[in-house]
DNA sequence: TTATATCGAATTGTCAACAATACTGTTGCC
DNA sequence: GGCAACAGTATTGTTGACAATTCGATATAA
């Protein structure tokens, strides 16, 4: 479609796999649909041979499930697959909690806060309404992973899971409706952090990404 | 090499797949060495498109790393990042644990019981030196996170994690020392799941891998 | 001897064509 | 009308060839 967004990526393969990513996390690839390798190949206009490769690395970060001989859909994620996804971030997010507590600096610290209050700030004059779906959210739960220097750890949950997570907001079309409480628990997450208290950190943590857990499942629910 | 090895996968790009990394986590493909498309496209008598669909997957496992236009290695993990996948795999064990107490029935028990007593009998015939090697240890831990009955927890852990695990085994040419220690933890851990205390399996999982992780960075220490 | 440049070989990236399988719409039969 | 077999089409799986890049060896100069 964007014939400029071909950024200068070294190779074919790993340009349309970001391209069919981005598609699929923001939705223009619904979850449920087929991904056409024809198709694909004329829009992206490179042949089959790299998209292929492509659309095994989607594979890899669980975004599409291919079926010998069938093809590959983008995955729909009912309400069990996305406890499941939840119930590993709460102990993944816990761990790099826990970890960042240990590492963190007075200006990490100041860094947190002023993010804190950059997203004060937008949900005051949103009305909270697109706090989440702005990532606003996801960038504190980012520089936490980031700051516990398991570079795994960042990995696995900044480049696979919260693209599950974002595919899981993108299917309820959520709304998260609580972003004053998960604004304060960010501040008592700083807190714990600040004082260099990894358990409590971890104790925080994840019962924040249980509270938002079990407001994702009463959407679902909701939605169904 | 083995012309019948060759299974009747339905693709030959999930053939080859199995393959190569059967071959990494047993050493074949030592760390750190290449992984050359002509080559291995002669030995697995395939060409080099399902050939490179397969290191992509492999990549996604983080089983080889990829170069664009120099091409894939195994990866060689230093104790740093030995320490990394221990972390993640203490926590994401502790949760299968919690997870698989609140699911034990007493069949599942009496299950892991006789995989225990026939552990333990390996161990003392054998003097526990192959016990880890003849991957018994993982048996145990295997039964456990697939009663978790998180099947995404399942096949990140045993489908991703374990091989590496099994790679920084190959690495250490560890023969672990604690056998009779594992044993008792194992039975530990049992007796939390056997009166459903999802809290205290955790803990006492999670400590489980803890001393598992010691005593391989030690050897890693030892092994410099 | 060391360092640099250059050329050639090997490897990776990409493509288009062929083979095999799955899907679709039709026909024929019960 | 409904169902099963069938043929045609489209899609996936695989291959070999070509282009682009990298790696290595040789030669040259300081």
């Amino acid at each position: 479609m964007d014939p400029h967004t071909q950024s200068k990526t070294s190779t074919l393969a790993d340009g349309v796999f970001d391209q069919i990513r981005t598609a699929i996390v923001k939705g223009e690839l619904p979850p449920g649909s087929k991904v056409s390798e024809p198709q694909l190949s004329k829009q992206y206009g490179i042949s089959r041979g790299p998209l292929r490769e492509a659309i095994r690395r989607l594979e890899g970060c669980k975004l599409v499930e291919i079926q010998p001989n069938v093809g590959a859909s983008v995955v729909s994620l009912d309400s069990a697959q996305a406890i499941e996804i939840y119930e590993i971030r709460e102990s993944l997010e816990g761990l790099a909690c826990r970890l960042a507590a240990k590492r963190c600096t007075t200006e990490d610290c100041s860094n947190f806060r002023d993010l804190l209050t950059k997203h004060e700030k937008e949900i005051q004059s949103e009305d909270g309404r697109l706090y989440y779906q702005k990532e606003g959210d996801l960038d504190f739960h980012y520089l936490i992973v980031q700051l516990s220097g398991n570079r795994r750890l960042f990995h696995l949950l900044c480049e696979e899971l919260y693209h599950l997570i974002r595919l899981c907001r993108v299917q309820t079309s959520s709304q998260q409706s609580r972003p004053e409480q998960a604004f304060k628990e960010h501040h008592q997450i700083v807190d714990a952090l600040e004082s260099n208290d990894g358990e409590l950190a971890e104790i925080l943590m994840r019962r924040h990404i249980s509270s938002a857990r079990a407001t994702l499942l009463d959407q679902l629910g909701n939605a169904r």
